[in-house]
DNA sequence: CGGCAGTAGTTCGTACTAAGAACTATGTAT
DNA sequence: ATACATAGTTCTTAGTACGAACTACTGCCG
């Protein structure tokens, strides 16, 4: 198996297909007049808030350059900062009504979108699909940038 | 099945295990002294000239966006352009030697990478994996932005 | 042949991303 | 009380990405 020269090993699946849903995100993101990073930033607090280190971990950023990002997304109205009561150095990241909303309609048409991708697999392959990369992410433990739809 | 709350579905599997990918895309980029776009670029080039046109395509990107990229991994040696002989607006991208080197050390430190976040699946998944993504990557007509590494 | 629409690339201006180093303020342990 | 660690911000530097406007060449149509 696998010597007719269009199939792939693992590995560039693995790269070639997070290119594809890196680009079906950012077209998302476009749509809804966010860039990437502030998309996956609502996504991110849509499960629950965050402070700014705990932030910075989700999301892989230093915390110098999370200050940025949070700060545009204050500019715009989609998050917003609280005080921490427990702790007078830190912060709470959290979506605004406004966030919210946007948060939702994204990850929704995020979600259309990438089950697009997966459209020409029948649903026993998706199921299959869905086993491989959650044992993926469970291995890796992955942090939680985008929830899963079906909420159990 | 599917009712423990710790399992995934395709979409929220394929957003995670991207997320994955991209990270470790992105430290073996660091290791090697690249940005993720001029890693993406080298890997590529690894392929064939492109000129700058097709190499937008392929990357995603609007021109205006390659120009800076390209420039900046000429001044890094790593790229060189080549006038086109068959279209004088044209310009054929490709690899210095430097660069190729460089290519080819990054691309084998990140296949190493990738294939360690799949370390989790036995001999049988991997294929079956494969079989998956390629089969997303073939629907969707993903470019060849990474080889294979089991060049057929 | 001559003009002219389209294509290939670049330039410029703007906004955003990302990191490290240096800094402030608060918490914690001794 | 001192001393060290943690939470976040600021500043600087480099890179990313886009659209609009521009130059230069190609190809076509009459």
């Amino acid at each position: 198996m696998g010597k007719s020269g269009e199939d792939l090993g693992v590995v560039a699946g693995l790269v070639r297909a997070s290119f594809l849903v890196n680009a079906v995100y950012a077209e998302s993101a476009r749509e809804y007049g966010l860039t990437v990073q502030q998309g996956q930033l609502l996504c991110v607090l849509m499960g629950r808030p965050y402070g700014m280190s705990d932030l910075g971990g989700t999301l892989g950023l230093e915390k110098s350059s999370l200050t940025g990002l949070v700060d545009r997304a204050v500019r715009r109205g989609l998050v917003r900062r609280e005080p921490d009561p427990d702790d007078r150095r830190a912060v709470q990241v959290l979506l605004t009504a406004e966030g919210h909303e946007l948060a939702e309609d994204f990850y929704a048409a995020t979600c259309r979108r990438v089950d697009d991708l997966a459209a020409g697999l029948d649903s026993q392959d998706r199921d299959r699909l869905a086993a491989l990369l959650g044992a993926i992410v469970r291995d890796n433990e992955a942090p939680t940038v985008f929830l899963d739809a079906r909420q159990p």
